[in-house]
This record gives C-alpha cells, structure tokens and sequence, in this order.
DNA sequence: TGTGGATGTTTAAACGATTAAGCATACATT
DNA sequence: AATGTATGCTTAATCGTTTAAACATCCACA
C-alpha cells in the first residue's frame, strides 16, 4: 500500500515543523500568524505530495469523528432509505458522514448497534427507536451523548425528537372517511407500546368518537410485526367474507403494502367494497388500482431537521428541541 | 460526557502495566504468557469499569479500521437500498462497519465521496461505479485499495467484480418475448457507455439477430439520467399513437418504475397492446395491472458475494476474482 | 542599553491503543 | 557455580494529528 502522505512528510519538504503545516492546513495561518512565504511553500508541498489529513488520526486527537449514528428499524424499507438518503445529503454538508444500521425493530440489536458505533466514537446519534429501547437512551443520555429520536419517541424521556403528529394525521384521516360516508372503518396497526402507533390509533378512536358515531365501531387490528403476511391474509378473508368493514386505514408503510396484497388476493374491490387509506408515500400506492390515498409524511422536513437538531447537539446546546410535523393527506382514488 | 474508561483506567485499578491489559482484552493472555490471577483480575475490572474499546486509537496504531466504503447509486433506490441491507449484514458478522454514500451516477460526486472515505481510512470499497469513474477506480487500484465493483465494471480494468450476467439476462428475457410472438420489441435504456448498459443492450440485439427476425426490428430508446419522467412520457406518447412496437424491455428498475407511470398515464393496455418486461423485482412491479413479468437479479448472492470477496482482498490475496450470476426471468401476467 | 511587543517558529505532550524489546525472577540442568 | 530457559511483567515507541507553551529574532521606544 502506496504509504499515505503525512503532515510530516511535508514538513520535512518544505523544513519546518509539522505544527506549521497543521495551522496552514486548518487555515489557521493567520491567527498562528505563519509566515507568508512558508504558507506558500506549504500549500504548494501539499499540492504536489497530494496530502489528505488523516482523520482517524484528527479524530483521535480531537475527540470527535465527524460522524453520526444513524439507526434505523430497515434500511431496506423505502421509507427509512429515503430518510436515509436525506440525512446522509443534510450530514455531508456539515462534513459529517453516516454510519447506518438496520434494527429489525428489535432492541437488543439496536442496542449492540449503538455500542458498535460507540466504539467508534460517533458524535452523535439519529435514532428511530424499537420497542423496549427506553433503557437504552436512557443510558446515552446519561452519558450525555447527543441523541435525536426520529419517527418515534418516549413521552416518558425528555429527549430531543423529531417525529410526525401521528395523532393529528389519523384523525384527520379518519374523519376524512367519514365525511365521505364510511361507517364501519377499522384500522390495523401494529401491535406496539410505541408512542406513534398509540397515537395514530388515539386518533383514529377520538376522530370516531368526535363524529358522533358509536363507541362500538371503534376496531382497531393489532398485527404482529414478525407475522405480517399470515394475519393480514386471515383478517382481509375475514373482511371479505363478513363484509363487516367499509374503510381500511393503515398505520404504517409496510402494513400498507402487505395489506393492498391481501386485498388484492382476496378479490376485495376498492373502493366499492372498501375504502382504504395508506401511511408514507410509496410507489406500490401509485399502481394499485385504483391509487391509494395515503398520509403522507414530510420526509424532507423530517430528515434535514433531524440532522439541524443532532448538530446543534453536538455543537453543546442544553436545551432540549421537540418537533411535530404535520403530515399531508394525498386524496386519490382509493375512497369512495 | 461522562469521561471513557480505557486501558489506562483498568491497568491503574489492577495495579499492572497497560500491555499486560491490553494482551488480555484481546485474548493474548496465552501466548503473552499472563498470569492467571492478573488475568482474572483484568477481566473483572474491564467488567466493573464496563470498559469498551476505543476503536479510533486502535485503528490508528493498527493501520486498519474494520470498515467498509460503500457507494451506490442511490440509497433512495429500493435496489440499492435492499443491497445496501445485505451487505450491511454480512459485513457486521465480521466486525466490520459500513458507511454508505450515494454518487447520483455522477463520477465527481463519486470521486469526492471516495476520497472523504479514504481520509476515514476505509480498509476497502465495494462500488456501484458512475460512467467515467474508470481513473478514479485506477487511482484506487494504483494504492493497492482494495476494490469490488458492484452491479457494473470495466471490462478495460482488471478489477474484481460481481454483477449480473447482464447480456444472458437481456438476451433470455427478449428470446422469451419473441417465443411469445412478440415482433416489434423495443428496448429502453439508459445513454450510457457503461458495460452493464451496453452488456443489456447487447443481448437484446443478439437476441432479435439470433431468432431470425430482420436486423431493422432492432430498436432501442437511449434516455437521460436526468430527463427519465420527460424523455419516457413522450416515447409512450409515440408508442400509443404510432403503434409501432408490442412490446418493451426495460433496462433498469427505475426505467421500468418511470415506464410503467408513463404508460399507465397514456392508457396502454398491458399485455393486448404491448407486452412489458421489467428489470429487478420491485413492489410497483406486483401492483401494477397485470402484474410485471421481470429479469430478477439474485441480490443476496451479489452482496453477500461482494463483501466475501473483498474481505477477501482485505485479507491480502493477489488474485482478483470476477463473478457474473444468472438472473433468473420472473413471468407473469405482463407479455400476453 | 535595556524593556516590551510583534512576528515567526519549534518543541513536545496528548489522544488510546498495540507490540517489540527488555528486564527480573525462579527453577532446572550441567 | 554457571548457564540456560521458562515465566511474568514493564518500558517505551508508534500511529498522524492538534495545540499550548516555549523560544528566538527583530524592531521600536524610552
């Protein structure tokens, strides 16, 4: 391996000493006040040796690495590698890289993911938290690392986060469909602890019962996250057959998807027979026949204030920054 | 931040030197020759002190950072994304870590992305190469990098690949269309010199030539990166109105996503009208009406594959290793 | 002639781990 | 008693930066 060019190296070039080089190379020359023919020298020795700081090195000596945890629950889901993509642009203007890692929503791997980055050293971490993951961020905020819940938080733990106002979107959503005539509207969801899935279905309760329907058509289906396919085929046959339900909503991206197959395997007409509303924009949404009406999130906003609210972490603020952010209604043809 | 315990801290609390800690901490205790009680000792100080390694320092000393540059074209690009997953797994089994960036198929933000990696001292890449990366992927080569390429290659390079079989894959997929008694196939690809492209191209043609039908059936449509949602509405603009062919292949997953929008959109039918073939499995391809007959790359294999051969590499073998897989053709309701 | 302040440069410690080399002791062998 | 060797531990250099502190000139001014 083709030996990499040091501040020493070039110091010896240019016979000086490798603090010079260093002020030079952090621009630093005019408060170090180096002179200006040896700022010369250096910049062209530089050039000429091709040299590049060594970060690890940099790292070590400063104690930060320029780099952000970033945990997800899959990164093989479209609506994380979006997310993904967003914060990895938002990072790398900031000179900050990403280290990602894939949760499978299950907290001991998420757990052993921080500690891998930790070991590294990661200034800082973007986390959408799994179930049972309280402890965890209780540990790094103990350790006064800077953290940033995404997606999801915990009420209980006065954390920084930047999530969707679930409650509000399936309220919304909800009335939406009622407005449109649905009576019998059931939702299905995860079976999940987790604030944003106790919102979305808090608001998707509340939304029936401030319309005045009754009490009694409150449904909600909690599946569970490892067993997605089996029970969504068992409750859209059962739909089919009692024809019980006139409107569908989603909670999540992936519940969606699995949904519209169930449905489609099913033979369920959408929207005569039912009427369904998706979560997180998603091109399987688009061919579905007829396209789905969906909430959608404000990747974007989410992804790039995440990254603001990490660095002003990292940057040392005390105070602690809690974001909602309001989620659009896409209206296609899905409902009735 | 709540100071970190290193060697120093254990060695300190034990009462021993930090090379005796650190012989320990990396199982050494047999070769070095420690002492059995010290060896107990350490162990359970690391414990109490619940000490983790610094893996900046480590790195350093060592030269070698257990980690992996990846870059794809697009982490957004479920292709990529799925890809991303995969070898982000593989790579974790072996202590390793990946850090992710995204080129957009451009070579200078490639090139820029790869030598913030290297000033990060990635220990080697895994690839998705953008047109005109051929210097960069020599210069990296020239520093004895270790280097994968993923998905493409240069067949002028001699650089340890997997990608797909890409002429075979074409090549079967346009065979299948005219054994359906399709005449007038048209391939949409991407304007590009790279070798996957070219490979795909290629195998169309061949394909036409070697089952008889006149070298002026051949037809394929070149678009811009940059100009896809353009560039594809007015080719199915065309095809509706001058009916000129009955069937499309696809060349790319986002070619095929962006196709099936534009003929949605332009009401033709599939399969009566054209007969659709589509590139790399895809959620849109199973909700689209009918669903997509597609090329299926073996994506497990290929990350799997690319992160074995490059720790491969890592490990300092000599020998450079080209993998081609065999797709394999998923049908279904789209060629008539 | 000495004091003080610019100006420009070097020295050396530090970050936290790894590891070759050396030191000390005990014991066995001749 | 001298030598060899196995055992157990320490020392200190090293990786490539950063950066506080010290040092060395030069010039001005009283």
């Amino acid at each position: 391996m083709g030996k990499k060019v040091s501040l020493k190296d070039i110091a010896t070039k240019v016979g000086v000493s490798t603090a010079l080089v260093s002020y030079v190379m952090n621009g630093l020359e005019k408060e170090k006040r180096v002179g200006h023919e040896v700022v010369e020298k250096i910049r062209e020795a530089a050039k000429d040796l091709n040299y590049q700081p060594n970060q690890i090195a940099r790292s070590l000596r400063k104690g930060s690495t320029n780099t952000i945890g970033l945990i997800v629950a899959d990164i093989a889901n479209p609506f994380f590698a979006h997310l993904a993509r967003i914060i990895e642009d938002e990072a790398i203007k900031y000179n900050y890289v990403v280290i990602i890692g894939s949760s499978d929503e299950n907290f001991s791997k998420s757990e052993s993911l921080a500690e891998t980055l930790l070991n590294r050293q990661v200034d800082g971490f973007i986390i959408v938290p799994a179930e049972g993951c309280n402890r965890q961020i209780e540990l790094l905020l103990q350790k006064e690392l800077p953290v940033v819940l995404i997606d999801r938080h915990f009420p209980e733990l006065n954390t920084n986060y930047v999530v969707l106002d679930n409650y509000r979107a399936t309220f919304e959503a909800t009335s939406y469909l009622i407005d449109k005539g649905c009576q019998k509207i059931e939702m299905i969801a995860y079976k999940s602890s987790l604030i944003h899935m106790q919102d979305r279905m808090r608001g998707y309760r509340e939304a029936i019962m401030a319309s005045g329907l009754t009490e009694k058509l409150i449904h909600i289906r909690e599946i569970d996250y490892h067993q997605v396919g089996e029970q969504m085929e068992k409750i859209m046959a059962e739909l089919k057959k009692k024809k019980e339900a006139d409107a569908i909503l989603f909670a999540t991206n992936a519940l969606s998807v699995a949904g519209l197959y169930a449905i489609r395997k099913n033979r369920i007409h959408v929207p005569d027979e039912l009427s369904v509303i998706g979560f997180d924009g998603n091109e399987a949404f688009d061919f579905f026949d007829p396209p789905l009406t969906f909430i959608q999130q404000p990747l974007e906003e989410m992804g790039k204030e995440s990254v603001r609210v990490l660095l002003e972490q990292i940057q040392g603020t005390s105070k602690t920054v809690q974001v909602k952010l309001k989620h659009e209604l896409i209206c296609r043809g899905s409902c009735r």
